[in-house]
DNA sequence: TGTTTTTACTAAACACTGTTTAGTATATTT
DNA sequence: AAATATACTAAACAGTGTTTAGTAAAAACA
């Protein structure tokens, strides 16, 4: 008897119905104005009904966190085109930077945002989208050592978190409003001198 | 007559007294966890009274976030004895760190939540505390410059900015708890060790 | 001094929020 | 046909920021 079958599959449609309404209003409105209510409203059913497909609002923005790292990775497939890994490294940076600047509600909901992690701490699994794109960065840039563009006497991981949080830290600079210090037109050519620098950088402290 | 004199004094008071209970929640329970009718409780007044003296919670927020850098700075003033600039620079780039650390509610009033930016956007003023510490480094790097220990040829408030958003990155990475590819035991010496990988890019940047 | 005006404050309401509980139709199984 | 399981919801609970209308006390004016 298929019926079970079924079930589970309507089940599934229901919890992508939900998900596909409040990534709508999500994008939207921004996370601050995506309630509960407003996702069941969108959808014609009862907040409560919500509760029967995520246990709270946690693991709801944990869905969506997952489904905004699927379209982060497919923007940064285009850069694995480029032979030299140091510049698909150089292409993996601007990416970043486009993704976050055309995505702000997802890049915060991404990497600033504590709900989604902690509806994985109360699962007790490990952040894997986090580490999936962590091992992205970190085969380029082995690459880049193994070539001898870099010195590699330097921890990898540590070489990547720098990185990271280099790319990181100017996005969410720019994405909350701290860039102040730059008049609103120039806002964008700062980071693109920033970048510059920190790629000049990069490629001077290996000789 | 000194009754007006008084009145802005006990005004002052109030204001005084309204952000002591404020901070103290905030630094106790979180950002999350204060609200208005919280801090009218610890002081024994109606929730309504708080908007006598605040227009709203952004300049609650905004006023905390004063204070806050206040404390970052009185911080940061330690690293003014240090003779060479960039052992100055290597230095305030530690006490960044501990601040964050130390003080995570703070920084992410400071450099991440929309409350206190938007008063000021209402208020039509510029980010004024950011300002002042962004100086603080453009400050150091100018020296830095100055004694050749950098190559000059970079664009300075570049160069600060690259500074600052690796500085940024990092601590929030740790902050916003995404740093969970590493194990939780090696995430400082994780920390440290990226801090010391960018120092030396900043050395070997510069012949 | 007595009267009017200003000031300081609050109770209560408004419109929200996430979440839970108890109950109701419908679908499935026995 | 009766019993059980499923899917859903109305209503409530305990919060949130904020506003409004009203009240005592203080200050200013006559």
């Amino acid at each position: 008897m298929g019926i079970t079958e079924r079930k589970e599959r309507e089940r599934e449609e229901m919890r992508h119905l939900i998900l596909q309404a409040a990534q709508k209003l999500f994008l939207e409105n921004g996370f601050e104005k995506t309630s509960i209510r407003s996702i069941a409203d969108a959808i014609e059913y009862s907040p409560a009904t919500i509760y029967l497909y995520f246990k709270d609002k946690n693991e709801l923005f944990l869905a969506l966190h997952i489904l905004a790292f699927e379209k982060m990775m497919v923007e940064f497939a285009v850069v694995a085109t480029i032979a030299d890994p140091f510049e698909r490294l150089v292409a993996l940076g601007r990416q970043y930077i486009k993704f976050a600047i055309e995505n702000p509600e997802l890049y915060d909901l991404m990497f600033l945002m504590q709900a989604p992690m902690e509806a994985l701490a109360c699962r007790d699994e490990v952040w894997e989208d986090g580490m999936k794109s962590f091992d992205f960065l970190r085969l380029i840039l082995t690459e880049c050592m193994d070539k001898g563009i870099f010195r590699n006497d330097l921890e990898l991981d540590s070489t990547c978190l720098t990185v990271w949080s280099y790319m990181h830290g100017l996005v969410t600079i720019y994405l909350k409003k701290r860039m102040d210090m730059f008049e609103d037109g120039q806002q964008m050519q700062r980071m693109e001198e920033s970048f510059r620098i920190f790629i000049e950088m990069l490629k001077a402290s290996f000789k």
